[in-house]
DNA sequence: AATGCTATTATGTCTAGACATAACGAGTCA
DNA sequence: TGACTCGTTATGTCTAGACATAATAGCATT
């Protein structure tokens, strides 16, 4: 008999996570209190709190003072989405990074854009156009256009060597963004930058960004098939 | 003088992320250890340990033992996204839902099914075709297995007036999911489901369930072109 | 019957101390 | 030089006990 491991706030989530799904404790169902659990298991009531907090903070039990705990009857099914930068994604793949700048120009901000950011019809922009590549691969088209009159300083940087996306993060945080993903077919300048045929299906992100209520930049990110967005919870 | 409440493990968090934010600790540097922290504001190292571990959970510092905490270099944006059951989804755009089982057979799990859930090669999965209508135009085409072995009930369910999805729901809680979104072009069957032209750009999320280790359920959901998944920080 | 107070109860959080574990570095031995 | 051992250090986790807080049920007053 080797040393007996203590019993970790881990064995007792995991064995509450089994009796949940053998239906010992139903959806709806009030379970045990800490103190009970916590006799149970010769634990320390707080280690079964720390197991139990887990469980509600990924949605299958609800907790509530006095009332006790439950099975939640519709666990909340809410992802975390990380939005690294195309740069780590890349790197965290293993492969070699590599930007590109195709093309950059202050424009008056097209229509599209200035219904989206709710800009001025005096608005400049600067319109930018760019490619990251993984092992030399396209991986990721990027068009972005920035409002100059929230971000002026981007009029100064030629965005050659570093990504518009590192620069904002460093020189204009945001505070609230949106984001849009869809599916597309391939235009004939996407296909081809992107090595791919025209028509093909596209997997295309969309972002918006404002700081305290003044739209910071528009960005729609083209991948090429076989891209797959992840998360877990 | 009112009476001094305690401070919490959310103050400190807070003047931590105050510290980051103000550049008092800048990405990279090393903050100090729970000891000093625990020093400093005159609490346990365990209210410190609670502050910091929040703090790395959501990305914004990186802790090794031994090598002390450091400020993220890259702080990882996420988002949160939600994942609605369809019928919700469909209600909350004001449309009328309608559901269809399309077909349902107990099957040999393909063996694509069994590498992804790690299944055993004599496992057996209830595999369903559904369809998602929102005003009787088609909004999502559901194809999904389920293990037999991890949900045994579903055997009696012919799913024939509820979905899969919301039946899960209520019977099969799910501790750990796996969500991966893609575009890609529609198959015969699928355009024609859903349809559109065959080949068209469709949205597909994919979703893998473990309820305690224990794969639970795979499903492919496929949305007709114009589909949007948005979201917001 | 409506209102307000109070005791009870389950969870929430904190403390002080302890041992566990990972990772690094220095010293030791072949 | 290289492999191994061992101490040091910072985080990770657990314990036992305590007080805090929210929510409820029951009692008492109007």
């Amino acid at each position: 008999m080797t040393t007996d491991r203590r019993t970790s706030f881990r064995d007792i989530k995991s064995e509450l996570e089994r009796r949940i799904a053998r239906r010992i404790w139903p959806p709806g169902a009030t379970i045990p209190g800490e103190e009970a659990l916590a006799a149970e298991f010769g634990v320390a009531r707080a280690t079964v709190n720390r197991a139990v907090q887990e469980l509600a903070r990924s949605g299958i039990v609800e907790r509530k003072r006095k009332s006790g705990t439950r099975v939640a009857l519709y666990p909340v099914r809410e992802a975390r989405l990380a939005i690294p930068l195309v740069r780590k994604e890349i790197e965290a793949k293993g492969a070699a990074y590599a930007y590109s700048r195709l093309s950059r120009a202050v424009v008056a901000a097209p229509d599209f854009l200035r219904a989206r950011l709710a800009l001025p019809d005096s608005a400049k922009v600067l319109h930018l156009r760019c490619l990251h590549l993984a092992d030399r691969t396209p991986f990721q088209f990027e068009e972005r256009w920035i409002n100059l009159d929230a971000v002026p300083e981007a009029r100064g940087e030629a965005f050659e060597e570093i990504g518009p996306n590192e620069w904002l993060v460093e020189n204009a945080p945001f505070s609230r963004a949106e984001f849009a993903f869809r599916a597309a077919r391939a235009g004939r300048d996407e296909a081809a930058l992107l090595q791919v045929v025209e028509g093909e299906a596209v997997f295309v992100a969309e972002r918006m960004t404002w700081l305290a209520g003044k739209p910071i930049t528009f960005v729609r990110m083209v991948h090429p098939p076989g891209h797959r967005m992840v998360t877990e919870i």
